[in-house]
DNA sequence: TGCGTCACG
DNA sequence: GACGTACGTGACGCAC
């Protein structure tokens, strides 16, 4: 048929449907791999609606989905600012932007784009096309831009409303008719597309000046007789940013369309191709309602194939509000018998995910047995299997189970398809924890979501990410504190000892709110734009630790002894001479007894007291007394009150303590390393903090004599040289500092040369020494004050130079501007692969504001460094999989493995590529990543 | 429980 | 012009 009279053309704007689509759902992702897909299928729903509703005579003869090519068009070339404010796509967007060409094609509806013009111009241009030839045109889209286009036998269509937009509705939303309409969008600009306009003039008042004067040139021409003096002036002062808007908003009719209208015409779908794509898609529903209006089949679709993200029941259950559903303790359901069991398994394999916790006898997941699990699977629907409760108080009860407790074995047995089923997504807070209770029953939970990992990846420097704060923040309410049942202090008892009526009512409700939390999280991830991060810096952390902290590191506990007797006389002699010099008896380690003897008994001039009224006894305070010679004894004993200090630190913090660490089945250390610690994406260890044992002196360095290989093995260390200094070339883009790695030389002795005007061969320790520290004080966000007290120096000097330096490398005072502006537009800062750490007192008044904007300034840095070592974590196990070795620690840039003797060589090769390479693919580093190696029979030689 | 101190990167 | 200041952690002992 030759497009003519009669012929009716619908133009259906492709990108506001896809945005429309995206904005109206929840993220849906494709069940069978997680791709986002629901911006595709809105897109396909609205598509399908608009082949099927209007069929018969009012419908087309003849269709079109029209697409912008790109963000460059040529309204570019006449305003370089044009849409320059327009926010990044969200990331889970992205990718569905071909699918939906796809989805079109699929269809069998003709799919049009052009490059250099937005898809308004094809639709203006096919609009007078059609309508020189005599035919009708509709054009599905509520755009405003699109309006100068009505009239004439062009009409749009809101679909989302069901509405036509008129002559009438133009002139309503305008206040002038549609040829007008550009007349006031040039007036009025806009802000969203980034249009100047006219200042201080806005869609009313520029329909009144038009009105008036007719049309914009006349208004120019005449702006002189407007009385209102801001807005001559306006008109006046920016006649020509007006007319650039005119030609900005005004839409391309005649812009090189390829084919003819001809080629538009309706055709009917291919069964074939569509129900491929469809099911391809996993679109159960539409598939189903396309297959039965084209009278044929649909193929085979596991059930429940989008995972709805928002709501774990359908939309029109009062479930889908996750904060509407009460919490009521007495609902839960406590399970005691196998039918019950049952009953739960199969609910979860209905719904295909469930929220698991586990309640234990010790926050050590080493030592913690297992006293019950519960499970939930929609919000105020849980329960809890009790499986180690034991009799409380009664002496003749003794340790026996409670009666009505099915076998921990057979729940376990039961659980374990379900937990290791890659279809069922567990979901939990803190998974690491229950992780490893599982994994020590011979349980590998798989796949899983972990909350309090995506309030990290969102939320790191707002809050915490404990459950019962992120409860009360995002579900508003306050689950019951633990404390209750266990006490506190010595009088706390474990779990097992909570008698199991209470124990459902706390233990099920964990498992309710975090599957609530969950639901409240996952759309908001994707609108955080964190996905990525979540899913490859957080979530796949967890069983590597979760190995590295149950493989643990063996520990000799004679050699910690022997240097803890050892270091008790070493202390008994240093405080009897500190007690003589002090003439009389007095607790060495209480800095407000040594405060007191120093300043006020001894006369010590100069010192200072702190807040709590306590003199300040800090090692910095008593170096500068031991350094005065001139004081006497009260230099001497500064002196030995430091060595005693020493001693003490590492007696009690590491020779003493970390034998009460040692697992007596395993005879080894097991740290814990917390994810979501510490805001900038480091890991934290505690119980004990094996990333600060002691390396820096001598005497301190002997205690990783204590950390060894187990027998016929040894220990690898690798650690990245300078990675934080490395970051900072990238980001920062200096050219030296970036020259300098490549080459590998000296980055501290570069600095010193470029800043003092040494030459490298002539450069001495001393002028290196100021340069290292200079180059360290930047990455901390750099201040005289803290330079000068660093180096001790005088703090003009060390303000000249920082000056020096920001001189020689202009490129480090932008790059931290820009992020301090950026944290205070935004609120936060980013690492290169999109890590987000929050800044909120970045905006802050007083002292507070300049801690904020250092933080600012060292966490895209430090955050980065970690994330490149993260992801060499996370690729580790399968690159090292052929070795008989296992990773151990992570002390933020070093690595320590255990391996078998004789394969250490391979090791390090095999580890050393992952390290270096670990940024790749997602960044390409301006400067090469440098690990060193090191191997031994314990960590002193290994490091 | 808060603070001062000090161990690490 | 004064304020205060290097970034990020965890564990210990003292004093309240």
């Amino acid at each position: 048929m030759t497009f003519g009279k009669g012929c009716h053309l619908h133009l259906i704007d492709g990108s506001a449907f896809i945005f429309r689509a995206y904005h109206a759902l929840p993220p849906l992702t494709r069940k069978s791999d997680g791709l986002p897909i629901g911006a595709v299928a809105g897109f396909c729903n609205m598509l399908w609606g608009q082949l099927t509703q209007n069929r018969g005579k009012s419908g087309p003869t003849h269709i079109a989905v029209v697409f912008d090519y790109s963000s460059k068009t040529f309204r570019d070339e006449i305003y370089d600012k044009y849409k320059a404010n327009r926010p990044d796509l969200p990331e889970d967007l992205r990718p569905q932007f071909p699918l939906t060409r796809e989805a079109t094609r699929a269809f069998n509806v003709a799919c049009l784009e052009m490059e250099g013009y937005e898809a308004d111009d094809i639709i203006a241009t096919l609009a007078r096309q059609a309508t020189e030839a005599g035919g009708d045109v509709t054009i599905i889209s509520s755009d405003k831009d699109l309006m100068q286009l009505v009239g004439n036998g062009v009409v749009m269509f809101d679909a989302m409303k069901s509405r036509t937009i008129d002559r009438d509705e133009v002139i309503e939303k305008f206040g002038v008719p549609p040829e007008r309409v550009v007349d006031v969008q040039a007036l009025a600009g806009d802000s969203v597309d980034n249009v100047p306009g006219a200042p201080g003039i806005g869609i009313k008042t520029a329909a009144l000046l038009i009105n008036e004067f007719g049309d914009l040139e006349t208004l120019l021409a005449r702006a002189g007789e407007i009385k209102q003096p801001k807005r001559r002036e306006a008109l006046e002062g920016s006649a020509d940013l007006i007319r650039i808007s005119k030609r900005l908003v005004t839409l391309d009719a005649h812009a090189p369309v390829t084919g003819t209208l001809d080629d538009l015409e309706v055709r009917e779908p291919q069964p074939g191709p569509l129900m491929e794509f469809l099911s391809r898609m996993e679109f159960r529903t539409l598939t189903r309602r396309v297959a039965e209006a084209l009278k044929i089949e649909a193929p085979a679709m596991p059930d429940n194939s989008l995972t709805p993200a928002h709501a774990a029941e359908p939309a029109s259950s009062p479930a889908a509000e996750p904060d509407r559903v009460p919490f009521l303790h007495d609902a839960y359901e406590c399970i005691r018998d196998r039918a019950a069991l049952d009953r739960w398994i199969a609910a979860i394999r209905d719904a295909g995910h469930v929220a698991v916790d586990t309640e234990t006898t010790s926050l050590d997941e080493m030592r913690a047995d297992l006293v019950g699990i519960s499970l939930a699977v929609v919000p105020g629907q849980a329960c809890y299997i009790p499986l180690g409760h034991r009799q409380g108080g009664d002496l003749f009860a003794g340790d026996a189970l409670t009666e009505g407790q099915l076998p921990a074995d057979t729940v376990l047995a039961a659980l374990k398809p379900v937990l290791e089923d890659e279809a069922i997504l567990k979901i939990g807070q803190n998974m690491k924890y229950d992780w490893k209770i599982f994994a020590r029953h011979g349980i590998r939970i798989a796949p899983f979501d972990d909350t309090m990992l995506m309030s990290y990846a969102m939320h790191a420097g707002l809050h915490n990410h404990g459950m019962d704060g992120l409860s009360d923040r995002y579900l508003g309410h306050k689950p019951i504190e633990i404390k209750s049942l266990l006490g506190s202090g010595k009088s706390a008892v474990t779990f097992d000892r909570v008698p199991v009526d209470t124990a459902v009512r706390y233990a099920a409700e964990d498992a309710d709110v975090t599957l609530r939390l969950w639901q409240a999280f996952r759309p908001d991830l994707h609108r955080a734009q964190v996905t990525t991060v979540y899913e490859t810096l957080e979530r796949p952390l967890v069983p590597v630790l979760a190995e590295m902290e149950m493989a643990g590191i063996r520990v000799d506990p004679n050699v910690l002894s022997r240097m803890s007797n050892a270091f008790a006389q070493q202390m008994a002699g240093l405080e009897a001479g500190i007690q003589e010099l002090a003439g009389q008896p007095f607790n060495v380690g209480s800095p407000k007894q040594l405060g007191e003897i120093l300043f006020d008994v001894m006369g010590v001039p100069g010192g200072e007291k702190g807040k709590t009224g306590a003199y300040a006894t800090g090692a910095d305070v008593l170096e500068d007394i031991a350094a005065n010679t001139d004081l006497g004894r009260p230099a001497e004993l500064a002196a030995r009150v430091l060595d005693w200090r020493q001693v003490s630190k590492l007696k009690s913090t590491y020779t003493d303590a970390l034998q009460t660490h040692i697992n007596p089945e395993t005879g080894r250390v097991h740290t814990s390393y917390s994810i979501a610690g510490a805001n900038t994406g480091r890991l934290a260890s505690t119980d004990p903090n094996l990333q600060n044992i002691p390396v820096r002196t001598e005497e301190g360095r002997r205690i990783r004599e204590a950390f060894v290989a187990g027998p016929g093995m040894r220990l690898v260390s690798l650690d990245y040289s300078q990675i934080e200094l490395r970051i900072l070339a990238h980001v920062a883009d200096i050219p030296a500092l970036k020259q300098a790695f490549r080459d590998g030389i000296d980055i501290h002795a570069m600095t010193a040369s470029q800043m003092f005007n040494v030459p490298l061969d002539q450069m001495t320790l001393e002028v290196r020494r100021r340069a290292k520290a200079i180059n360290f004080g930047v990455i901390y966000g750099i201040s005289g004050f803290g330079l000068a007290r660093n180096l001790r120096i005088p703090r003009a000097e060390a303000q000249a130079f920082i000056d020096t330096y920001f001189e020689r490398f202009p490129g480090i005072r932008e790059y931290m501007d820009a992020t301090v502006a950026f944290a205070k537009d935004k609120g936060f800062v980013q690492t290169l692969f999109g890590r987000k750490i929050h800044t909120p007192e970045i905006n802050a008044k007083g002292p507070t504001a300049g801690f904020a904007r250092r933080a600012a300034i060292n966490a895209p840095i430090q955050g980065a460094a970690a994330d490149i070592i993260r992801r060499a974590m996370i690729r580790m196990p399968p690159a090292i999989a052929g070795l008989p070795a296992r990773m151990l620690l992570q002390v933020h840039d070093e690595l320590l493995f255990e391996v078998e003797d004789g394969a250490a060589d391979d090791l390090i090769a095999a580890a050393r590529r992952t390290m270096e390479g670990a940024a790749h693919p997602a960044v390409h580093l301006d400067v090469p990543l440098v690990v060193d190696a090191g191997q031994g029979a314990n960590w002193a030689e290994a490091h």
